[in-house]
DNA sequence: GCTTGACTTGGAGTGCACTCGAAGGTGCAC
DNA sequence: GTGCACCTTCGAGTGCACTCCAAGTCAAGC
């Protein structure tokens, strides 16, 4: 099993999460507590990346921390918390749909006051 | 000119905004100064209703305060700022655009897990 | 004329999500 | 063997956008 891992700062590149935001998710327990190198550095793997980036999707898709980490405590849980983490995901979804359809709105009205500032100028 | 105004509860309730938050806009000057009735109670008019509407939509699509006062600023300024006003409107259509993109990348991966979680509950 | 309730102000407090600082350990380059 | 870069922990600090509080004013109803 030659799963080297990469450090910290790599992972941050990776992730696009800065070091101290790294540490910070394990210290809440967002990412489980990720494997140590013979100096005691933290390693990352593949696994820990993965996981990671679907982090980032769902915080990024507006999930607040706590939400997160409720989710991140189901997946330690094992398989049977499988149909709470899939409506958990699903009302997400629902709420994404929400706002997508709310920014397609709100960027008509932008697009209509752009286009009267054109007009403005042009007169 | 009857423009009697309504009270600043129902400004609240008409623009989604706390009554706390009217005030607050008013105070870092993202809202011009709204008129005042024989108590010196505030009374809003149709014209701020319809600004403040507009700002709730620049805010909703993640413009921040700072900004908006920026824009507030060359609204007071006059029509000489039309072009920068537009150029700033443009601008954050931009970051709109990007990030409703990126919602939509991003429930595609929601949509993919929930159909996972599908897969392992009928298996 | 007194209670009630909505309003006023200025300033302080809150919640979220980081973000940073201090003090110290480790291993490689010179 | 010592400087250097990078890591560690713990706790404190920051920035944003509100959100609330205390103390006071005012008009209307009883």
């Amino acid at each position: 099993m030659g799963m080297t891992g990469i450090t910290i700062q790599e992972a941050s590149r990776t992730s696009g999460l800065s070091a101290h935001t790294l540490r910070y998710y394990e210290r809440i327990g967002l990412v489980p507590e990720v494997g140590r190198d013979a100096a005691g550095h933290r390693s990352y793997t593949g696994a820990d990346l993965a996981w990671l980036e679907f982090l980032t999707k769902l915080r990024r898709t507006g999930m607040p921390i706590a939400d997160m980490c409720r989710y991140a405590e189901l997946v330690r849980r094992g398989p049977e918390t499988a149909a709470e983490r899939r409506r958990i995901l699903q009302a997400h979804r629902e709420r994404v749909l929400e706002r997508i359809a709310q920014l397609n709105g709100d960027l008509a009205v932008l697009d209509r006051k752009i286009d009267m500032y054109y007009g403005m100028e042009s007169s």
